[in-house]
DNA sequence: ACCTAATTTT
């Protein structure tokens, strides 16, 4: 390692806030791809008795609305549980990005806070008093003053003065205006009880209705849900105006659908009826999340109450469907519009399309486009969009330059969506030069970049190792004034971990933080990943937990000059630093082998820990991430402890691994044989992830005949798309521990086609691949691992001289081998810990306790 | 007076 690692941070100097909300807990996996996934199951049956923290789940709410909502499956959190349910269970399912309001990271320039209000507002207000009734013109008064007024002083000036004059459509327009270059709580705060205590001579229920809407606008819901309290505080009485408000800000702003419709079910107990916005928008909040069942259940709430429905309401609903993965329901509702006599529009069919899409049924999406095309019903930009994204996602290039021309020849320009697919598309595909080509061409249009560019470009570069080109979209991205969200924070997060960087990593976790930015289960899988592969890990979390004072400047990086004065925050020279730093050693620090013990697991335990405390719910991924830990560590005990103290957390999963570690197999298969079943639900890539991590932890520590089980299992479950024959043998999307159990299978199953009097084909072979699915990239510790094995069962194996990742032999020779005597008990596989069936699995220690973070 | 849905990244 060069030099120390930089504490890294991208905060600006202002303490602004970003009000992100915890995403929904159905969290998606980690996985690429987007194939719809079901839900882990909700109940299971509890190995030990109910243990003493379940996680928690889902607020229940108490009331229920009189309707259907209380059969809803969606709500089936209601009913108590007998045991915690698998912590994986929502968390693998969901499809949906973790970004939420990502519309709301506006520029703002920099403001000045501890004064009263100034001149320059006296001069404001005269303007506005005197602009004309309609917004427009208070709109260019506030925009001309915009560079001159002075924090939420001015403003809060502006609009108690206005409010004093009676005029309170621009006492809120000026709210408004105020929120949005203002993301300090404190001054929100300042501003919000301005506001409300202008309204003390206002017209009461419309305007902190206002108030609301205006808030849900700017994305604060909480804020919006502030002000609905307060008006009760003060003896006033929502009415179905308010209570839309409200609910429609929990849309925008990502409140949970339990927390929304707790304000929902209020609403009903006030005697205030609901109507078409009202369902409107609890559809919407179900659309984000997915709830494809919470909202066919408001829909037929809907019917049964007699509200009419639009188009508005069928293309929520369709979304949520669609969002859920139920593509032919979605289908089946889509069909029955016209006679309802609401006709799908492009809406309809963009939604439809990218469901299709993303169910990985591209047929049925282009079908649909034709269809649209059909029935002349014209294309807009979000469908070109679409489309776009479509074809860059698969790196159909071709096909996505045919939609830019089309776009063109209709005379749609493309925005920053469809260079951000663009980017994004290219980048996938490693087309470096494409992205930078068109970057350039997005330059030259006069299209704006925003997070998402920038993002996209920081996250396909620093994976692609040009590190140099990941800095300057940094610098850029800074330069810009945007507000970094949690993706852009997970995507340096993750650079730095995948770098050895875990100091400066947990750093910026910390960093973000305290920025009002929640980290999800993406940012702490990365964190735990890298704790379970560095040993740098030991002290990077006390470090960053003591405060920031610690971290020490960078000591050797060319790069620190150069930007100092480029870029406003010396902080963020840090990150710039950062990636200089790995530019410059690249690939070319070795890892180091981690020598794993106790205070390694006991740390990742807090991490756990954390993310619980934080409500994060970990998923696959995060559990993949862990049996990897165990894997290397050296200590049987501590992975032991590591996972039987997990299975506080989750019994399930946890209790499935260290039951199998433990050499509990006859008790845990049939629970093991149902984890299985949930893993097989996910996409590909996830699920091999998931059976390689468990059975190399297995094989790992001795435990070689459940290894073995796993493996066969993930075979008949198909998840590595293996190929297995009696001539061939493909292990390439397998880890290390898998491989091997499967070899020794693999030849089992030979031997007896052999002593079935079978003859063997001319040619064996084995493919481990060039290790590039192994987790060390680039390596080939399979085809090492497999080699050694072959070589120590005396297995007459040989590496192809045309292909290192194939070991090859000849089907006599093979067979000779395997009739020889000694050969059976060589590849029969044991358990070095095995239990009788009496032995139970209930205990679990208590000393998570005294653990804490 | 409240609500205008669909598209882009980890």
């Amino acid at each position: 390692m060069a030099s120390t690692p930089p504490h890294c941070s991208i905060t600006p100097s202002k303490p602004y806030q970003t009000h992100q909300h915890p995403p929904n807990p159905h969290l998606k996996s980690q996985g690429h791809s987007h194939r719809q996934n079901r839900h882990w199951t909700a109940q299971k049956v509890s190995l030990t008795k109910p243990l003493p923290s379940p996680p928690p789940r889902n607020a229940a709410k108490t009331g229920t609305s009189q309707t259907s909502l209380s059969q809803n499956p969606a709500f089936s959190s209601l009913c108590p549980l007998p045991a915690p349910k698998s912590e994986l269970a929502a968390v693998f399912s969901g499809r949906r990005s973790t970004r939420f309001v990502s519309k709301m990271h506006l520029g703002r320039p920099k403001t000045t806070v501890g004064c009263r209000h100034t001149s320059i507002a006296e001069e404001a207000l005269q303007h506005a008093i005197q602009s004309g009734k309609d917004d427009v013109g208070l709109d260019n008064v506030l925009l001309s003053f915009e560079s001159k007024l002075c924090g939420s002083d001015d403003y809060t000036f502006l609009l108690r003065e206005l409010g004093n004059r009676g005029e309170w459509r621009k006492a809120i327009r000026c709210f408004e205006f105020a929120l949005r270059r203002e993301r300090r709580k404190t001054e929100l705060g300042k501003l919000a009880s301005a506001m409300i205590s202008t309204l003390g001579y206002g017209n009461t229920v419309y305007t902190y209705s206002a108030i609301i809407s205006a808030y849900g606008r700017s994305g604060y819901c909480e804020e919006a849900i502030g002000v609905l309290e307060s008006m009760k505080g003060s003896g006033l009485k929502p009415n179905l105006v308010t209570y839309n408000a409200v609910i429609d800000a929990c849309g925008k702003g990502g409140v949970k659908f339990n927390r929304v419709v707790e304000i929902f079910d209020e609403m009903l107990r006030n005697g205030v009826q609901p109507d078409r916005i009202t369902y409107n928008s609890l559809l919407a909040v179900c659309s984000r999340g997915g709830l494809w069942e919470a909202a066919q259940n408001l829909f037929s709430e809907m019917v049964d109450r007699e509200i009419d429905q639009d188009i508005y309401t069928y293309n929520t609903l369709l979304d949520a469907i669609c969002k859920g993965g139920q593509m032919d329901l979605a289908y089946q509702i889509m069909s029955k519009m016209p006679s309802k006599n609401i006709f799908p529009n492009v809406v309809t069919y963009s939604t439809m399309i990218d469901g299709y899409a993303k169910a990985d049924r591209l047929e049925d999406a282009l079908n649909l486009f034709n269809e649209m095309k059909f029935l002349a019903i014209g294309l807009d930009r979000v469908l070109y969009n679409t489309l776009l994204s479509i074809y860059a996602k698969l790196g159909r290039f071709e096909e996505a330059l045919k939609v830019c021309r089309e776009m063109e020849s209709s005379g749609i320009v493309r925005d920053v969506v469809s260079y951000n697919a663009l980017l994004g598309g290219y980048g996938k595909q490693g087309k470096y030069d494409e992205v930078k080509k068109m970057y350039e061409d997005m330059k030259a249009e006069r299209v704006s970049p925003n997070l998402l560019t920038y993002s996209t470009l920081i996250d396909v570069y620093s994976k692609g190792s040009m590190y140099s080109e990941a800095m300057e979209a940094f610098r850029e991205f800074k330069k810009a004034g945007l507000k970094a969200d949690v993706v852009l924070y997970s995507e340096l997060i993750n650079a730095l971990c995948k770098n050895g960087l875990l100091e400066s990593a947990v750093s910026l976790l910390d960093e973000m933080t305290k920025e009002g930015i929640r980290p999800n289960v993406v940012t702490y899988n990365s964190i735990i990943d890298a704790f379970g592969r560095s040993p740098a890990a030991e002290y990077a979390l006390d470090a960053a937990s003591e405060g920031n004072e610690l971290q020490m400047e960078s000591s050797a990086s060319i790069l620190e000059d150069a930007f100092e004065n480029e870029v406003g925050d010396k902080e963020d020279n840090q990150i710039i630093k950062m990636f200089g730093q790995i530019a410059i050693e690249k690939e070319g620090h070795a890892k180091k082998e981690n020598l794993g013990n106790r205070q390694e697991t006991l740390r990742i335990l807090r991490v756990f820990q954390k993310m619980h405390e934080l409500n994060i719910k970990p998923n696959v991924v995060t559990f993949s991430a862990i049996l990897n830990a165990c894997s290397r560590c050296n200590s049987f005990e501590d992975a032991s402890m590591l996972l039987e103290e997990l299975r506080l957390f989750d019994n399930q999963v946890y209790g499935v691994a260290h039951g199998l570690l433990m050499g509990y197999r006859e008790n845990v298969w049939v629970e093991a044989q149902s984890l299985f079943d949930e893993v097989k639900q996910m996409d590909s890539s996830t699920a091999s992830a998931f059976y390689n991590a468990l059975t190399d932890m297995l094989w790992h520590f001795g435990q070689k005949r459940g290894a073995q089980m796993v493996v066969l299992e993930g075979k008949c479950r198909n998840v590595w798309e293996t190929v297995w024959s009696n001539s061939c043998l493909d292990l390439h999307l397998m880890s290390s521990g898998a491989a091997q159990a499967m070899v020794h299978a693999w030849l089992l199953n030979i031997r007896s086609v052999v002593f079935e009097g079978q003859e063997l084909p001319k040619l064996l072979s084995i493919l481990t691949g060039w290790g590039k699915h192994s987790k060390v990239v680039g390596d080939s510790t399979l085809r090492r691992a497999v080699g050694a094995l072959l070589a120590s069962m005396g297995a007459p194996f040989e590496v192809a001289k045309c292909n290192l990742g194939r070991f090859t032999s000849t089907g006599s020779v093979v067979a000779a081998w395997l009739k020889d005597s000694r050969t059976l008990k060589v590849l029969v596989l044991h358990d070095d810990r095995s239990f009788p069936d009496t032995e139970k699995l209930g205990k679990v220690s208590p000393n998570l306790q005294t653990l804490s973070l």
